[in-house]
DNA sequence: ACTGGCACTCAACATAGGTGAGTGCCAAGG
DNA sequence: CCTTGGCACTCACCTATGTTGAGTGCCAGT
């Protein structure tokens, strides 16, 4: 009873502070919300719930502000997920829908969400490694370089440049063409690694450092993870907090650069179903302290393949901000898996 | 003599009001730079070239602050291009020389320029279109989704997906793909369109709504420019000018939001040898009208392909970091040749 | 347990005076 | 005609000094 009010007044603090972004004091308390107790009454759980670490003062004589630890219980216990609203989840849909490629599925996304939780958004691409070869293309770009495509039986393309020792004619490379197709296409990439170990033996020796080469890169590339690329959007809304708060956006903007960071945000996510929430000091980067981050995973089929989310300040709103990330995971899951 | 002297004077404040961020004064210009007059004469000075619109007071009794005019004036006739140091140099030369493709090179060019100006930075993929087929895949994700792959002669790659009325057998697949190939491979782009048109016609009837499909998304494919992908790096130094100026960073992170205005401010670099500067309100684009623009064209072989440039505050230091567009695009262009 | 009352604290706002960098103008000298 | 020192003036900025009021902690009374 007692111990349900106190929680009922963090969650009270937590709600109004995200609504005004300024200290709660015991009045406006009970005025705002039917709490049923005096002021005086809320003062003393209020000590209580400092002395346990959920809120502090800023300075003596003002108001409380949630910690990093009350906006974790207020995650934990007290808050659900707000779902959207038909017309968002409308929207959603119409928007992703519309997508030609994995590159715009990818692009959409990360506007959406930037645009319906009005803060930075991270989306990693979706890691589509085991795959066999589907066709390889050897281009020759002038004497001397010769240019690999290789497209997946998934649809994934990655080209790569090859330098070669010496000038190598068409004919030849024509040749290494055909007789890396056979080696390659159709077999599983377990295979891959024996039927083109042949492919580099069996060539003409004035051939061989070329075929190696191309093996070596051809090998690379297939082992290339394309969910190491995590793009960023909305980066405005760091903008909207500016000075206001002891959220200084330089270091923030800077942490956001670094791929590997990006990369870190969202591989901590563990959550396999619904959402993580990583508050404050929580956060495993050097920047970020005074930020939360919300993600979650989408799938392709039935595999968890990457994750999403956004970075905001601590003082934001959890369930809003948990219902579109969850909302936009499953909608890109559910894209991916209809291409 | 007289004129010789106030473009000094001009010279003179923009100098210092780049280094100090701080309105000039006339007793603080006399001890900074020997001009051998005194602060009165310098008065009446400032006082004709303010009336001439190149200089300005924020308010009575404080220094002068160059206007856009002053700075136009300074780029045009007053200030050189500063070169880079040797160090500079072969920094550059080394990080973008170890780029594996064409995505790592435009990655690396844009951290780089960031980097060495200490600014925003933009970075156009070059325009690769005109150029013939090389080859075309056609892939089955789903029985009735087909994905078309297209290598172009340069080594561009475009991928799209089909979505087929009724099912796809692979046998029809295969025919598809080998007939196309014929109709395209090797023909330059101008033919395609005729050569494209028979391959559809000589379809068999069941296939020819997916073969119709193939041929309006291979064209619209070959005619997709590449170049109109703007990438963006160093946003984190907007923040250094925070609160500090007229510059409020949050219309700024938005216009570079959107890749139509990066198109815009990078389409409109007019010179083709040297660098363009756009200052303030010169710029097409809202938001940016605190802001200057530093372009530079980049080349493939002798033709030019696209632009790269920097965004930053107008009190930039404008020789150097025109210095730095430059040797960029030039370092650029050396290495789009060796690939 | 809760509540009303009360003294206390202290950031935030406002007001007032002082300081000084900077200006424009002018009359005198090259 | 250009330059210069002198001088009165302006006004952002800083500091000092109240004043206010939201908010607190504590305590005695229900």
């Amino acid at each position: 009873m007692l111990e349900d009010r106190r929680l009922a007044v963090l969650r009270a603090i937590v709600e109004d502070y995200v609504s005004t972004h300024e200290p709660v004091g015991s009045k406006a308390l009970v005025e705002r919300h039917s709490l049923g107790v005096s002021p005086a009454t809320i003062r003393n759980d209020m000590a209580a719930l400092e002395d346990e670490g959920y809120i502090a003062q800023p300075h003596t004589s003002a108001g409380r502000v949630p910690t990093d630890l009350g906006y974790r219980h207020f995650v934990d216990r007290l808050a659900g997920v707000k779902p959207l609203s038909p017309a968002e989840r409308r929207a959603i849909h119409e928007f992703l829908g519309s997508a030609v490629d994995l590159d715009d599925v990818m692009i959409r996304t990360v506007r959406l969400l930037a645009q319906i939780t009005r803060q930075v958004a991270l989306v990693q691409y979706p890691s589509l490694t085991e795959s066999t070869v589907r066709h390889i293309e050897l281009i020759s770009l002038s004497p001397t370089r010769v240019m690999m495509v290789l497209i997946a039986k998934t649809g994934r393309v990655e080209q790569r440049v090859i330098e070669c020792s010496g000038p190598v004619d068409e004919s030849a490379l024509a040749d290494l063409r055909a007789r890396l197709l056979t080696a390659v296409a159709g077999h599983p990439s377990a295979q891959v690694d024996d039927t083109v170990a042949d492919f580099a033996e069996s060539s003409p020796s004035e051939l061989r450092p070329l075929a190696n080469a191309i093996v070596a890169t051809l090998l690379e590339a297939m082992t290339e993870r394309i969910d190491e690329r995590v793009i960023l959007g909305g980066t405005a809304h760091l903008a909207r907090y500016g000075e206001a708060f002891p959220l200084a956006i330089q270091p923030v903007l800077e942490a956001l650069e670094e791929q590997v960071v990006l990369l870190r945000l969202l591989g901590e996510t563990t959550m396999s179903n619904g959402v993580t929430v990583r508050i404050g000091h929580e956060n495993p980067v050097e920047g970020l302290e005074s930020t939360s981050v919300i993600t979650a995973r989408y799938s392709r089929g039935n595999k968890t393949v990457a994750s999403l989310g956004v970075v905001g300040p601590t003082h934001m709103d959890y369930p809003g901000t948990m219902g579109a990330v969850h909302a936009v995971a499953q909608y890109v899951s559910r894209i991916l898996d209809e291409q």
